[in-house]
DNA sequence: TGCTTACGTTAGTATCACCTAACAAAACGC
DNA sequence: GCGTTTTGTTAGGTGATACTAACGTAAGCA
């Protein structure tokens, strides 16, 4: 899971990603899509495979890359999950923090050991 | 807002925003509860800040950090509407490709100057 | 003023990510 | 089989990133 949000923090991986969501394509058409050599684009293909984004479907010569959107929804719901909890925790929270405010690290600071 | 991707895609970050999400903390708390050292922590707050996703206040000696939920909020929609528009286009091609299918790269392949 | 605390910043290093250039492998047509 | 096409892989370079160690700075207190 931590290999896909890294890979979806690379711009180009991220246009790679939204080029072959609506279609399959083969590496030599993707790579032509963009100012680098192939090589680079494959890497970035391997990268996203690693990360079960993409998949990959042999044809001949040719490799056929598409997205894969289950794989894609899982990510986002575990982003989702990150968000969403972020935000109900930090509603569930407000007030409590009004209450304890400056308690909590004044309580941390008395504990002797932590630098 | 490519800060901000860039930002969540390293754990540690990830782990510092989950920590301050419900609560103000100085930055030596947050220091205190990983394994390095502050000027590393210092460091990633400062990306943190930089890409909007925490807040900083500063009160006598010490610096209160926060989690910014609008930011926050705004880079979940980013990336949701990443997502969705992605699934319905897959959605509505899937057919459209079992047509088209090979036609697509060998149309690309006649254009003479590609690579 | 002098000391302490809390924190940031700079200097320097090691590791990783992205890229190009050159080489290797698998499938097709002759 | 031989050559071409399409692609992956390896080797190597460059820049970014994450870290530690040392120094500097601002606020509070005696």
């Amino acid at each position: 899971m931590d290999e896909a949000i890294r890979a979806i923090a690379e711009p180009r991986r991220r246009e790679i990603l939204r080029l072959i969501r609506d279609q399959e394509l083969p590496a030599g058409q993707i790579a032509a899509h963009f100012a680098v050599t192939r090589p680079a684009i494959s890497q970035h293909l391997r990268v996203l495979k690693d990360a079960g984004l993409v998949a990959e479907r042999r044809e001949g010569t040719r490799r056929l890359y598409r997205a894969r959107p289950e794989r894609i929804a899982e990510l986002k719901s575990f982003l989702e999950d990150f968000w969403d909890d972020s935000l109900t925790r930090l509603k569930q929270a407000a007030e409590l923090e009004e209450r304890k405010g400056e308690q909590r690290w004044l309580e941390a600071r008395q504990k002797p050991g932590l630098t």
